[in-house]
DNA sequence: CAGTATCCTATTAGATACTG
DNA sequence: CAGTATCTAATAGGATACTG
């Protein structure tokens, strides 16, 4: 039973909330621009170690289109490029937030304090290594 | 930069939570469980339309490894096998609940309604068509 | 009944070179 | 500077046959 079109198939809110942040970079992205405000491509890849300018483009793009973030584009030599939350994005951190309390955090100020740590901090869980 | 091995990298609460509940079954069986407490391998697989068995089995091992369900095996013939959420799972609801209500949802109530609804809801947030 | 084993396809992520 | 284009690699998801 194939889907031969690109097309994402959301089937409940469950399924359109996890596309909208889930996977590897999503949510990075809204959590370091949750707490820099607005950040030019540039700071943004380097916000986020690891990321290629294939795969951070196509996740601006997404989130763009998905409403969570602007781009706003100056039009001078060089190129300068600003993204930022909209109101929806800035509506879904305390979702992330949870997530985080979630995740290990006894309290809820923990879990504000590690999403506000998320870009580089060593997190282990009690995660088996199989 | 390869990673041979097999293993995830986490690196934050975050990832560890969309890990644990992302991907695409994993919400929605925890979601199952948490409105049926008790669910046989088959009638999990009934719930969850179109998934296959090599997809479920992975899901529901994955979900094992990190506490959310417990897989609990009567010995007889035929076998019969039964999955229930550890209290853990049960501790993932509120975040699935508030993803729900994040999505789309204009209440608190609303939310839980249709995380109650999610396996079988046409739910079709505004979402382009590309 | 409750899965495994195997094989295959689709999607996502990553490296790198190049451009307005 | 802020990407795009292209290619490759890794992972997730799926179909189906088989088994204790």
């Amino acid at each position: 039973m194939y889907k031969p079109k690109g097309e994402k198939d959301i089937r409940c809110p469950l399924e359109y909330g996890l596309n909208v942040f889930g996977g590897k970079w999503k949510a990075r992205i809204i959590c370091v621009l949750s707490q820099k405000k607005t950040l030019r491509y540039n700071a943004i890849r380097s916000e986020m170690t690891d990321i290629s300018d294939a795969v951070l483009a196509a996740a601006l793009k997404e989130l763009q289109a998905d409403e969570i973030i602007v781009r706003k584009q100056y039009d001078e030599i060089p190129p300068k490029v600003e993204y930022s939350l909209t109101e929806k994005g800035e509506s879904a951190i305390p979702i992330l937030q949870s997530i985080c309390q979630w995740s290990g955090a006894s309290s809820k100020e923990e879990g504000e304090h590690l999403m506000k740590q998320c870009q580089k901090c060593d997190y282990k869980a009690d995660k088996k290594t199989n």
